[in-house]
DNA sequence: AATGAATGAGAATTCATTCAT
DNA sequence: AATGAATGAATTCTCATTCAT
């Protein structure tokens, strides 16, 4: 009997997990479409089989999935960005590694939303942000000033170029998640040069 | 009558033009510290003399205000860019006018805010971006990809670059704000060396 | 014109003080059938020809409707009170008095909402406090405990007491109610020789 | 199998008689804490190692459980008080056994609750009675009516003499738990002096 | 025009009850 | 029987917009 009580535990628990990832999902692309504000715990279920009530079994309110959706992003892409930071020797190994690990990263949330049958549509007041990505970003932000902390000349702005590149790497990001072709190497080749070109000229740097 | 009362209460009536811009300096203040979807009506109008009523003897709609600010943000910033888009001989002096007309642009907006006595309160999930501003990104966007269009190699990727460079100056933008001497000079002095020296190194571009 | 405004505006505040009451006597029926717990805010406007929105223009929360009404009776019945409690000169002409002020208040206030077509129907778990009634509870068992302190000998224990003379006042109003014949007379003449009677009986007390 | 589950388990398990007295318990405290409407049916079966599930197999509803719990009074009190009836001579002596057997109820009752180690929490609007007092006062009005009815002159209001004695009863009883040190024939003796004289004093009635 | 009360659709959240396991 | 997740109607409250004055 214990068996069968297991096997129909984990049933229980697989459905439960599973709904918590519906929940999440939907509501990863409804808070990319409208916003927090203008989303609402309607909008996510009715991207779901489940009911209003359900959506309060999971989460005790649509501020908590989007904090559960910024702690999902952030603890998915964390191990990532610190798997490619121990490998990289220098700035530019580093940066490369940290945008390319990122691409990876929002290309394969990407595809994974449209297998779902979704597609990012455009909206009047557009607010890209999901919580998930501002987390990433501010994993990224953090350890792009530790390594510029390190490596630069002190009279280069680390608030100002830190946000650049977080902000150049968004940027593109998101316009390479538009085109029908999703090229991760050329965006990221993209992105590294033109930082890596833009610190060598900026005053104090080293080249 | 309207005169009449005039002379009774004292104080001018407010006349139609003054109260559409009283309305719209409100409106300003107000997106810009709630965002479009948490903002109300009466937020609105309780930073101005008149009543709801008068607001939609106004505008139409509460979208309505947001896009007429956008509108006034456009057509401020338009005559500002192109005259100093006129005096560029080149691409350094064309991005460096740009960027400085825009930081010029936003850092007047800024203080204007803060003359209205705007404690920027806390809010849950902070809107920095009026309608007007993101206008005005719209703008230098053309501008920058009309420039780039003309004067680069064809196989630099346009989109990725002028986002790029919308991006820089966004953030950038905002960091100056936050901080306690706004530097304009110095911030755009920064945008200009990153983005330049950044496309000297993309592949195709002339040097 | 200001005379025009004067009679504008007295009609706009006379609407406002009806709907205010409209609101309230509405609460009062429905909170006494239904108790405050089961008492909907829409039960209460289905009452009246107003939406829920002017129930929140005038009050701000279902609880502060039950606080007005309380407040409302207090301050109706306060007075009332007084006046008869000034004019007695012993234990039982102020007893008389004030159990017939009671008896008369609840009675207006009764045909009041009779006239209203309001009919006090039974409900399957009886509350049948108002907290108007509460509020003039208060009020009666404060005078009393007053009168009876200057009174009646130590030994008396005047929580019991005032609760006591409290209580019976009160059921026995709502008896009176009920009765096709609302007579206070009666009601009155019952109420004080039982009260009387049996303060006599108590030990340590005068008689 | 429910063997084999108490073998594992180690602890006995509660037959179906034993869950509905343990549900009934568990909302005799949750409705004397918060009334029936604010109690929800997970406070009940919070305060059991049942589940909602079960809660639905041993009542079919909320209601259900109210009810049962008010029969559950009154069949447990029904017994007491005409035992003590059927000692009595006169309404002196009946009425005396009445309240102390009443008394005696309350007291055990309030002494459960409080062997629950419950804290009464402060609740907005306190509802002190369970349905199972509630039930009690019910037969307590009964019995004290029909008794009535046969001993005293015709001329004196059944009802509200009943309903007076009732509600003394009650209010010193709840008076009398609030205390400190519960006074059973303490308070027994101030109702029944201060019904008795009052009664003597009715127009009408033997003495 | 200006006023501000009235309207009512719609939002977040709760909870009695059902039902698959 | 027991379990507890799922359901969805119902509740409180908000706010863009309308409209009588």
């Amino acid at each position: 009997m214990s068996e069968v009580l297991d096997i129909q535990t984990g049933k229980r628990e697989l459905t439960k997990a599973t709904n918590r990832q519906t929940i999440l999902n939907a509501a990863r692309v409804v808070f990319g479409e409208l916003g927090f504000d203008a989303a609402t715990v309607r909008d996510i279920i009715r991207r779901t089989n489940l009911s209003v009530g359900a959506f309060y079994n999971y989460y005790r309110s649509k501020e908590e999935v989007f904090d559960a959706l910024a702690d999902d992003g952030a603890r998915r892409f964390r191990p990532i960005l610190h798997a490619q930071a121990a490998k990289a020797t220098d700035f530019e190994s580093y940066l490369r590694a940290a945008v390319r690990a990122y691409f990876d990263f929002i290309a394969e949330e990407h595809s994974d939303l449209a297998a779902f049958g979704m597609a990012r549509r455009e909206v009047a007041h557009p607010r890209t942000d999901t919580p998930e990505m501002m987390a990433v970003y501010a994993e990224v932000r953090q350890a792009l000033a530790d390594v510029l902390d390190r490596g630069l000349a002190p009279k280069v702005d680390l608030d100002y170029l830190a946000t650049s590149c977080i902000a150049v790497a968004r940027e593109v990001g998101d316009q390479m998640l538009i085109r029908e072709h999703v090229d991760v190497a050329g965006a990221t080749e993209f992105v590294v040069r033109l930082i890596l070109g833009g610190v060598r000229a900026l005053p104090g740097a080293g080249g």
